[in-house]
Parts: C-alpha cells; structure tokens; sequence
DNA sequence: GCTCCAATGTTATATCATTACATTATTTGC
DNA sequence: GCAAATAATGTAATGATATAACATTGGAGC
C-alpha cells in the first residue's frame, strides 16, 4: 500500500544488511557490520528499523530478538499476517502465510470483539536439514 | 503429563505472584513484588521461571518479554499449542487454543519437514472494551 | 553421618532498547 | 531563492532484560 517508500541512506544500509545476511541479526550485531559506514551508536540501527518495520520491508522475531529482511516480494506494508519458521540449529528462517490460519485467528477475535493490530507467530524447532542431521547424529551415539 | 511437580520455595512464590497479577508482569517486576519474601536477585525469579516454564504452569509472551501464568486448568506440561491475544490498551490476556490453527501449523511443519519444539503465537490489538472505550472517545474527538 | 545433586544466594556482566538533547538535511510555502 | 517547518541524524547516557560464574545450602538416599 504504501507506495515505494524511498529510504535513507541509514535505512538502506540497515536493509542490505539484513538482505545479505542468511540468519536473522541483533541490532547490535547489525550495528559492529555497519561501523565500516559510520555508524556509531545503537540508536542510528533502531531508528532505521522502525522505519523499515513500518513499511514491512523487514520482520522482528520476537522470540530471537532479532530481525530479517522480508522475504516476500510482492506486497510490503500490508496487513498480510505472516507466520514464521526458525531453526534453532542452523538459524534459519522460513516466512510463510497461511490464509486458513489467519481465518482462525480473525474468527476467535470476530468472536471475542478483539481488534487486532499485529501479530506474532513463530514457531520453533529443527528444519529438515538439521533434523536429519541430528537423527544421522543420535544413531551415532546410539551405536547403530 | 509431568505429574504434579513439586514446587520449591522460590517456585510457589513467583508462581503466586503471577497468578495473583491480572496483567503479564516482567522478571524484574517479580523481584519487586518479593523483595518482601528475601528475593534480592533477577536470577532467583528468572531461575524459578525457567522451571515453571518448562512445566508449563506459566507461559511467557515474546511480544512484551512478560509472563503469565497459565490459565488452562486442565493439563501442563503439554505439547498443545496455544494462543494469546494481548490488549494493548488494558493489558489484559486472554489464552486460547484452537485445533485448526494447530493443524494448519502443523501441516506446513509436515509439508517442510520441520520439526516443532516451541511456538510463540500471540496476537496484539484491543480487546472489546477498550475497543468501545476508544471508539466512544473518538467519537467525542470528532464533536460528533 | 556421608554423598550426591538440586536449589539457592550473590556478584558481576552481557545483551537489548530507549530517553534526551543537539545538530544537520530535506521539504514546503512563499 | 529563502526562511520556516519537518524529518533524519549524531551522540551520550541510561534503562530494561537476561545470563555467566562461582560459592553455599538443603534434602533424598544410603
């Protein structure tokens, strides 16, 4: 909806690195990648996240504490509820949306007279790399 | 399915804290609230909520870096995956499960291969009365 | 009593996020 | 163009959340 938001420079930087990075980053982590560009204080990476938050260009992980570039390419700013997928192994993360999901939720709140204005969902465990992995590993140890 | 964990001291004391708050209350609010009972350290509350955690007697919301004890009377220490809307008015929670949010999470999970081990799923927004409250408010706002 | 192990106490520190205020860019109206 | 208004930035300090490391205590089982 919100049309081509042109970013600052800071906003940029911030964007390019958490479009290079394959995990989710701190703040702070991205702050010692962006020192290089002048970047001096925590506050010069929050403010340009909150920007780019708002527009939808990238997602917090509430339960990382970190943040991620948005991976959908179609539409930022929308009210689209995404959920997301995080491997506690390998850090990765998987952006999914389901419309049946977001019917459930919009139905209980329907019901409950509940105006929702963000959401948070992640789930977290092990994707299928690791899992395998982690199985080759116990049969290992298992003597198998 | 943990059969009736024996609580300790420090356990029955954040526990009653949080069941005796009508709001999510930080760690740090907890150690106030027990100074009274000799709490004197973050790591005391913070070690008791580990344990009452993985028990599941309380649950901690991502999205406010709160806890909440658990408001299902019947089972703990459960795999079932659970909801909650936050008000962000009142502060008020409510906790809710639905089987079909379950199942739709689950079938991506499958689909993946992903494992699930935790999920954080937690909608923000108002709850119905602040809803009519701000409602009523803008409506005065408006000089209607 | 002794051993083992879980829980606790205590200090220090790591990590995440915001407040407050001064300064610089950019846009807007004229 | 130019001044006023607005948004973005820089900087220092602080607040809020969480954990590491290590010493001590308290029970359960023998």
């Amino acid at each position: 909806m919100t049309a081509k938001p042109t970013l600052t420079r800071n906003q940029t930087l911030v964007l390019q690195t958490l479009t290079a990075a394959v995990e989710p980053l701190s703040a702070y982590v991205i702050l010692d990648r962006l020192r290089g560009d002048g970047f001096r204080a925590p506050l010069q990476v929050y403010r340009a996240l909150d920007k780019l938050l708002e527009t939808g260009l990238v997602h917090r992980l509430d339960s990382l504490k970190a943040f991620v570039a948005c991976s959908h390419p179609h539409e930022h700013g929308g009210e689209e509820m995404v959920a997301f997928a995080i491997c506690e192994s390998c850090g990765g993360v998987w952006e999914f949306s389901d419309s049946k999901i977001e019917d459930r939720f919009s139905a209980w709140a329907e019901a409950e007279g509940f105006l929702t204005r963000t959401t948070t969902l992640e789930i977290s465990g092990l994707c299928t790399t690791c899992r395998k992995r982690a199985d080759a590993g116990e049969a290992l140890a298992a003597g198998v």
